[in-house]
DNA sequence: AGTAGCTTGTGAACGATTTCACAAGCCTAT
DNA sequence: ATAGGCTTGTGAAATCGTTCACAAGCTACT
């Protein structure tokens, strides 16, 4: 665990994996070399951000050439910690909680889901691809002996915090949730939270007032 | 349409959403009248953030009182464009699509699903709640017909792009995406990406670097 | 070996957003 | 009617993030 970084803003790291995803593609059609202005052009930017995102971690590239994309793709991966699986469990299994359990862009990126777990009886024991639902109750023993990291959250508002604090009892330290309700953490636990009807109404605000 | 403000940060817009959302709860508990401080620690910022993201809108607060909850709420909803419910189509009934369709979430604050496509001959009639899915060849005859005013994408990446275009040139000028793609729209469009994949890396960039 | 043409890495300038701090204003109690 | 206790609204200051602009350095070509 490397912290020798003073503070990268979010900002910084959300356009760092938007990068990786595009060197993907560059390497998929074998490109060997980009520059941090063809990076920016992908990735609506401009050249001088990506080279400022990237100084913050180091200089990998070369003057007057640009970036290897193989060695682009692997300095980025080890910033953001992508070199080794993220086991994840998933705590609901409603319709978006057996969504997201299903969906391929978790483990094409390496974020395996290793559980997903409901409070209702009639959904444990359900198969969602190869994974079957399992009992709320079994969430912290099942953390004990599995060791995931991240704890995605599809429950509902009510749910939420309560569930929030027992994740972070049992250890874990990242949580990423749907669920459309404000939420806690204690201070080391990283909280990230999607609200759709935000979104939407941040739409609902650029329709509201376009010229 | 009225857009008589410089410019207002979309930070500034998501906390409204919020702050909408914690009034409401103070309503359903039957208190008539909040302070800048209690919003504020609701949702997790300062009151002088609370009153600045306010100030750009008016004034809305009694000095030595706070904010009338009731009135308040009507001030953001009008502020965000929530007066009157927004027409929505989602595009992809997969797993995530399907997901969006039957989200309560949506309906319950005032956006409505009108219509859900897929180019899958296969899920076309499916029955999603309510609806059922629609041919997407339907598209643009129903977007005459229904005026949706905001589009959810919910396609693989591949397919993103060409519906994008489709949507913007049948005359939508809001777009959420949750393909795991970058998309380019014409000016005067807004576009909202989600994306898991990018969330999840975050958490594992902050788990890394945690000290 | 020298020159021309690119491209990086990075301080410094700029712009945007958040926080501070306080005058102005409302309500209650006396 | 006045004082005391709160709370808003808002310029000014501070902080944070982006863009500019240019020296340094690499490659290719002659």
């Amino acid at each position: 665990m490397h912290s020798p970084l003073k503070h990268i803003a979010e900002s910084t790291v959300r356009r760092l994996s938007l990068y990786l995803r595009f060197l993907e593609e560059f390497e998929a059609r074998g490109q060997s070399t980009v520059s941090s202005g063809e990076l920016a052009r992908s990735g609506g930017t401009t050249s001088a951000q990506v080279r400022k995102d990237l100084s913050f971690f180091g200089s990998f590239g070369k003057r007057g050439l640009g970036y290897d994309v193989k060695d682009l793709i692997a300095s980025i991966r080890e910033i953001l910690g992508l070199e080794h699986p993220w086991p994840v469990v998933i705590i609901g299994a409603g319709k978006i909680g057996a969504a997201l359990a299903q969906y391929r862009g978790f483990t094409s990126r390496g974020f395996h889901v290793v559980g997903v777990y409901d409070s209702d009886p009639a959904k444990v024991g359900n198969a969602l691809g190869a994974l079957q639902v399992r009992a709320l109750t079994d969430l912290e023993a099942d953390i004990a002996q599995h060791h995931p990291r991240i704890a995605v959250l599809a429950v509902p508002a009510e749910a939420a915090q309560p569930i929030v604090d027992r994740v972070v009892a049992a250890g874990l330290r990242a949580i990423l949730s749907f669920a459309p309700a404000p939420l806690l953490v204690p201070a080391g636990v990283t909280l990230r939270a999607v609200n759709m009807a935000t979104e939407l109404e941040i739409l609902a605000y650029s329709l509201t007032h376009a010229e």
